[in-house]
DNA sequence: TTTGAAATCGCAACCGATTGCATATAAATT
DNA sequence: AATTTATATGCAATCGGTTGCGATTTCAAA
């Protein structure tokens, strides 16, 4: 078993009889240093085995080529293909992910954030815990000009770089497409409502429903978890609903698929009885039958865009920031849970 | 918008009128250090908003205090999940995660490798990509005594601790269950085998066959990627076989329930033309229809298990690893797509 | 040959925290 | 009161790179 000593610059240094600072300035490239040294100093360091130490490095620096990511919970469909997204971008650039979860929960997220800060990522990319309602977690990183990016789950700051899903249009036209089916009874479920996603999806479908003349019911909206046992909870709820709704548009797949399966085996037919629709092209929402009707959201590429305005960012320091929302293509994919007259 | 400077130690020294060495002490808890003077530095230290250098500290420490974390893909239900767990773990001990993906490649493994290496982590998680033949690229890891601990998708070497499920008795467990049901010609689809995971499926597989008389049919065992595509692929492949398997065992939900899809699609019955059997216990598997018979892994706590091992591993040096191996209890979960005599 | 500009390179001071060893003070012992 | 023994704290070197500024060398123009 091996265990040398780590190599540094001082040791190609002495090897080959020259200053530290040289060695150092070759191997960033300085324009400063003649072609020839900087070769040697090249040449030598590979077949040293040298490596440089990133500490000695951020620490004169200031700088630690590492990006925070902040999310609600890693295992989603949405939230880990959007990961995926940045680790690629972060990755081809040569930047770091440090990763946690605030799970749903602001106490951990403020947490969360303060140990981001510790270890001085240069910037945040952050999607909001169910129960954030402020922003003071984040001016530590704002007053210090680290950016903070906000994807999907937004925050509105002028100082901070959102970026989203028309929510609103993609919520609009979907309940536009079920009252085109003929329903007349749409319930909607919600997220919490402080979140923009929930908030803004919510606001089109009740806009769609006054566009085309429908009143709003109170009791077809509801608001809960979007988890797996909160989808089951709702099928058991509408089943004992008197006045049942004739479609149900969730604000996520997840819960739609599973509040389906609690209809479907009760015996109600979607969708004859009950249309569905819910927001994510998860992959369970093409598993699902009839295949449910959903938002084509672009987790991937959310995540890759998000990460790449960030380096950008931080890699062009003159370039002021003047964007403010970005806001990426979405749209319906209709499928049989919406269909009056089935495809196949 | 205030940029202030930030305090170190020094200038807190300053500020108390003692010297760096008695802040850095204090801050530390160090047992040398008088209480009176303790509490003095640290209120100091919380009022002044200090906030500890950690690249000072790994550069005089050569440690990191983050973890690397190397996984084929982000984006799936395993994965996700484990490192959730991860996360959680690592979070709570004071450590970060950086994390990046294979993609499946052998060649973007080693570059990860090679990154996590410059990045100098205290310990490394992976789960190996498809491909990966041998552990060359994690020499340098092992030759430095950095802990590499895989999990899931191991290669068995005697320096590394391997962090699995008994893949061997689920599928054999899984395949009796298909014969008691009266299967005669099952299936198996695999991944990769030269990945233990998909060797040790398939060896349960065919020992179960063996063990109960049955002979083994080379045009039964089918590699491939175990994606959505591959199952749909899959299903495609089957539906124009002349003497069609009554049960499918496949090793991954999604590739499963993917492939259930299409049979069912094309009219045959499941499981009373072709019963079905997934691996992992994907949410997917509870929402196909019929509910898919899979094999519960437990995801989480896998990934929990591994960052507990290696930090304990890191914090503990005196203690020398005497583990090799540890099996997590997982067991077959059967549903529907499997019973000739369905339940509710 | 001299000279001045350009091209190279080295000196040494950082960056901020840790820690072995020495020192100073306080408490305990004889 | 003198001497040990704890208890507290400070000194200064160290981790490995970076960089402003000054020194030296090179080379061509005068």
């Amino acid at each position: 078993m091996k265990d040398e000593k780590e190599i540094t610059i001082y040791d190609l240094a002495r090897h080959l009889k020259i200053s530290a600072a040289t060695v150092s300035r070759s191997l960033k490239d300085h324009p400063g240093i003649s072609k020839s040294t900087k070769k040697k100093v090249q040449d030598a360091a590979k077949e040293m085995g040298y490596r440089s130490n990133n500490f000695a490095r951020n620490l004169r620096k200031q700088k630690t080529n590492t990006i925070g990511v902040i999310v609600p919970k890693l295992n989603s469909y949405f939230v880990s293909s959007a990961i995926a997204g940045m680790e690629k971008i972060a990755n081809e650039n040569g930047y770091n992910l440090i990763i946690s979860q605030s799970q749903e929960s602001v106490k951990k997220e403020i947490a969360n954030t303060v140990t981001m800060f510790n270890s001085r990522v240069d910037g945040l990319l952050v999607s909001l815990a169910f129960d954030t309602e402020n922003m003071d977690h984040f001016d530590l990183f704002i007053d210090k000009n680290i950016p903070v990016v906000f994807f999907d789950r937004v925050y509105e700051d002028s100082r901070c770089l959102n970026i989203v899903i028309d929510n609103y249009k993609n919520a609009y036209d979907i309940t536009s497409h079920l009252i085109e089916q003929g329903c007349k009874r749409i319930m909607h479920i919600a997220g919490n409502l402080t979140r923009n996603v929930y908030a803004e999806r919510c606001r089109g479908y009740k806009d769609a429903l006054r566009d085309a003349g429908y009143a709003i019911d109170d009791d077809l909206l509801i608001v809960n978890e979007l988890s797996e046992e909160a989808g089951k909870e709702l099928g058991k709820k509408i089943l004992l609903m008197d006045n049942k709704p004739d479609a149900v548009f969730v604000a996520n797949d997840v819960c739609a698929a599973n509040c389906m399966q609690v209809i479907k085996a009760a015996g109600y037919s979607i969708p004859h009885d009950i249309a569905f629709a819910g927001f994510n092209n998860d992959p369970i929402s093409k598993i699902i039958e009839p295949n449910l009707t959903t938002v084509n959201y672009p987790c991937y590429n959310m995540g890759e865009m998000a990460m790449r305005y960030l380096i950008t960012h931080l890699t062009e320091k003159g370039n002021i920031n003047n964007t403010n929302k970005i806001v990426l293509r979405s749209e319906i994919v209709v499928r049989n849970s919406s269909l009056k007259k089935q495809i196949d």
